[in-house]
DNA sequence: CTGAAAGCGCTAACAC
DNA sequence: GTGTTAGCGCTTTCAG
């Protein structure tokens, strides 16, 4: 007793984390004893395995991962890469994944790269170090020596939000173009005929500006539609500057697509501010569908990607990779809907 | 050349990943000097650095960190647990956290808690077997059970966004308490006689409001004033039920005190579809100066946390741990303000 | 059910 | 400037 606290206090003192050796002497057992009370408590007598478990609750000790973690090479852990956590997008993905993951014992580690491919290069490199049981990246890999590191690793991969011809290995995502094209479609179709478009810096946005323009061509409308640039990350404050400056740049616009909803929702007030009637002279269509969509006035009509669905399935590729299953069907396309509500 | 993309598709094949050894047998040198020339490039002679570097280029190799950080226990690597992902509110944190770190060559991590104390407590150990550098704790540690693991650990831990008198180690935080009764002697002074509560369901809300209801009561206000409470995490949608449930059950109210601009938005639209002019019918504060505050129409008055100071203060403070540097001031008030705009 | 030995992949410490 | 040896803390494997 008075043993046991005279070490605790030194060894605080010290700053010192405490081993399984330092658990095994203080409970009298071996040091296997102590890993396996931990580990596989079934497998050891109630007897001592009692003894330990109160060592180790008294002294706070918790075991070195990364050694357990170099014998056994099973980390428990899952690593995301996301362009941006400020971006509300990828939150219900982020959510759903780390709900499966640890519903299932894993963790989830999170990595921002910024939209820029040699800060995910570093942060990738940084990744594979810890030989994380799967890697779930934004978007798809296209520097060549991320993909080469990715593959050497043989870190079983999830690419997302996005669709290529030569994933690196799993991929669970949608057409960004498909989503412009279609949005194109919709607003022609509800009668709007001088649609702009408001459209974040990154690649995945353009996608979806190059897909909306291309439908334009193809239903015969102009050439070129007038486009706005917004510097990611996506703000309410860029969409309010975007809708001023194709108004000013533009005549006759009726109908906005902005790559975020919360570019839409400043675009809603701008409209507002400025006493345009929503969607009677200017229709709105955001992406994302994010939790405020629905209770906008008026509510924003929206192209909703199931992020939920995208967390959850990549979750589940990996934990089927780390237990040793095959994926039987390791490429989906999960597709989008165009949530028709009152801004257009 | 024939022999090594052999050894690399051989490789590949197998899904196992190179080590040191097998680069040192490609490029025809020591373990210890691929160590080197990857951690210590200056070193190595150029001639073996570059036959070095160009093996590992070929062949992806990315070094196990779980060895490396199990031998030089150094991890480069820092953890931060949030309650949720999904609000706003600690985004600038997060941010300045990950943009200081990465400045100096860690990585950050982050886990979610999900405002439960034995969520938090897994995460906890989990985080802890990682071995990082430093802790970020969004709010105070309560559990008895995670603090004496924290303490036994010695990893530098900084807990944010609040103040106790008992921190486990550093602290960079602010009064909630002080928020409340600062929002209501605010309102009081700006005229107003009558005003609710729109409360978050996490603890530091409460104390916000509490602190509010504590200076109406020196003000000589009734005791009990009317309040919301929103359900974790703060969303749009549960600030425009809040007003309507506020409207239904208390008569006269002439402002309200949101405990996250999320929830001001809710309010501010839910007060526009019924006509109330803001801030002549109905004034509202809000909590967290998020981006979009600045760009409402009106522009949302909110108190103001300074998280980029926050995350960086928390990251320095572990970096100069991590370097032995003694911290001179390891408790921090950080203060707020109130952002004085267009709604109160 | 329990323990002893060996080794995961890397790098600190020490030779040369 | 380079190589050799040893060991970080745990768990797999094998013996008792």
């Amino acid at each position: 007793m008075t043993e046991w606290s005279g070490f605790l206090v030194h060894n605080l003192s010290m700053s010192q984390a405490f081993t399984v050796h330092d658990i095994a002497r203080l409970a009298g057992v071996s040091a296997m004893t102590v890993s396996r009370a931990l580990n596989h408590p079934e497998r050891v007598s109630p007897a001592l395995l009692a003894q330990v478990l109160e060592v180790v609750r008294r002294t706070g000790f918790v075991p070195n991962g990364m050694a357990g973690g170099l014998r056994s090479s099973r980390a428990r852990l899952v690593a995301a890469v996301l362009p941006t956590l400020v971006g509300p997008v990828f939150q219900e993905t982020i959510q759903s994944l780390n709900q499966t993951l640890d519903a299932h014992g894993y963790q989830l580690m999170i990595g921002q790269s910024g939209y820029n491919e040699s800060r995910e290069d570093a942060l990738l490199d940084a990744i594979i170090r810890r030989r994380p049981d799967g890697i779930v990246l934004t978007g798809i890999m296209h520097s060549a020596a991320g993909r080469r590191q990715l593959l050497a690793s043989g870190i079983p991969v999830v690419e997302t939000w996005d669709l290529t011809p030569t994933p690196i290995d799993m991929l669970v995502g949608f057409s960004n173009e498909e989503i412009g094209a279609s949005a194109c479609a919709y607003l022609q179709q509800r009668g709007y005929r001088r649609p702009a478009l408001i459209c974040g810096g990154d690649e995945r946005a353009q996608r979806r500006a190059a897909g909306f323009q291309r439908m334009a061509r193809t239903l015969g409308w102009e050439a070129e539609l007038p486009v706005y640039l917004a510097p990611a990350p996506a703000t309410l404050a860029s969409g309010r500057a975007g809708l001023s400056d194709l108004l000013a740049r533009a005549s006759g616009i009726d109908a906005v697509f902005c790559s975020s909803d919360m570019l839409a929702l400043g675009v809603l007030i701008e409209a507002q501010a400025r006493g345009l009637a929503v969607p009677q002279q200017l229709a709105i269509v955001g992406l994302g569908d994010l939790e405020f969509a629905a209770s906008l006035q008026p509510a924003l009509t929206t192209v909703r990607i199931d992020g939920t669905r995208i967390g959850q399935t990549a979750a589940h590729y990996i934990i089927d990779r780390a237990e040793g299953h095959a994926i039987a069907q390791p490429i989906v396309d999960i597709g989008f809907t165009i949530v028709e509500r009152a801004t257009a």
